[in-house]
This record gives C-alpha cells, sequence and structure tokens, in this order.
DNA sequence: CTGTATCCACTGGGATACTG
DNA sequence: CAGTATCCCAGTGGATACAG
C-alpha cells in the first residue's frame, strides 16, 4: 500500500518508449549510407572533406543520395556542413564531436555482422 | 623489409569488410519488426508464443509481415520454429540463445535513440 | 490456427541530365 | 564544384481474402 503506482503500467510506458527509442534510431542511422558516411568522415577528421571528393571515395554513392544523407545528417547535429569562399565555392563536411557518440555503436553493429557471418558459414 | 604487405592495402581490406558486415547488420535486424519481436520474445522466454497470440499484442503487426520477418529470422537462427500437434496445429517461436546475442545491441540502439531525442530537443 | 495470395500505395534509391 | 530535377524501378509494408 501507499504507491498506487502498477508495476505493470510504468513496464508498459517504459517499453513503448524503448520501442520508440530504437525505431529512432534505425531511421536516423539506418539509410544505406549513413553510417558509412560517419564513419568515413570519422576517418578523415584532418581532411577537407568536400561534396565532389567524398561522391569519388565512396564507390556507388550518387550525387542524388549523397546530398540526401548529408542533410538529413546535418539535422540531426551528427555533421556540419560549411561553405569556403573558394572560387568556384566548395562545401566542407565534418563530423560532429556528437556524431562522434555513434562510433560505439557502428562498431557493435560491424562486430555482430562479422560473428554472425561466422556464425551462419559453419 | 622483408614483409610485402603494404599496410594501406590491408586497412582498405578490412575496411570494406566491416562495411559489408555493417551492411549485414542492417539488413538482418533492420526490418520494420525485426528487433521488436526479438525484444518481444526475449521477454516470453517462458510463455509458449504461437504465431496469432504474437501478432495479437504486437499493435500494428500484419500476418504477412509476422509471417516474413519470423521466417527471416529462423533463417538467421535467431529463432526457432516448432509445430505443436495439438487439435488445429499450433507454432511455437522462441529465440533462440544465439539470438539472445543481438539484445546488448538492441539495447545500445534503445539507448542512444533515447540520448538523441533528449540531445535534439535541447 | 497458421499461414499464403493478391492488390496496392509509398518509399528508397539508381541513372541521367541540368542549374547556379 | 555543389547540388537539383526528373524518371523509373524494386522492394516494403498495409488490407483483405482465402487455403490447409
Amino acid at each position: 500500500m501507499g504507491t498506487i503506482d502498477i508495476d505493470g503500467n510504468r513496464q508498459e510506458a517504459t517499453c513503448k518508449q524503448e520501442l520508440i527509442a530504437m525505431r529512432d534510431s534505425l531511421e536516423i542511422l539506418g539509410g544505406k549510407w549513413k553510417l558509412m558516411l560517419l564513419r568515413y568522415l570519422s576517418n578523415r577528421l584532418e581532411e577537407k572533406n568536400n561534396f565532389k571528393k567524398i561522391q569519388r571515395e565512396i564507390e556507388g554513392l550518387s550525387a542524388k543520395m549523397l546530398a540526401k544523407e548529408l542533410k538529413d545528417l546535418e539535422l540531426n547535429l551528427l555533421v556540419s556542413r560549411s561553405v569556403v569562399n573558394t572560387k568556384p565555392v566548395t562545401v566542407e563536411y565534418r563530423i560532429t564531436p556528437y556524431g562522434l557518440n555513434v562510433l560505439p555503436l557502428s562498431e557493435n553493429l560491424v562486430q555482430w555482422g562479422l560473428d554472425h557471418r561466422a556464425q551462419i558459414k559453419r
């Protein structure tokens, strides 16, 4: 007695929020190129990563998709975009400090994928 | 001198495999319902989880999708399927011991999603 | 009960060409 | 260089009906 909370209810709520959170993550990171882009940028923190360079170096990535994925990532504060006043303007993309937080997660995905491939093959 | 391996090459290969592994993971776990199903089953290890019960308890999940997702998960050894000789046959689905390995990963996704939601709102 | 089959709308994503 | 616009296709996923 005393508390009116019913554990069942509280768990239900928490569970739903967890599902929403998981869905969020997959939505934000789950595109075909997003995690690849973040990993790419995280390996080139010191370089000038402009649009064309990225597209050239990630094989199969079209301008359309690159523009879209970068826009999405920027909206989620994972990537920063800065225009540089060169003769034809260039744009530099960088992963944000906050964006670096996804690296452990992507490592886990890599690890799971590797383990799973081994598991399936036997 | 002595070794012919070029670090650049070896890193390239590793990097590509990592990307493939990541893609694998997203493909296998990334469907709309897969992680939800695995979490659902992991919370009901002691129950008889038959098709209809699962569909009833996961809101919005159609028979078609449930069948498909379960089949995929079974192919990847994450879920087991066993037919029971009841009057009209029933089928019990369980998460495999191996399937339990995805739970940490899904926890990470949940955590990242929660953190991110907090991050974006401020 | 356990699914399959069918139809259909929406979206992701590729190819190509074009603008500022 | 940095994107946008357009077209187009394959896959996802919902609704409903049906079959074993």
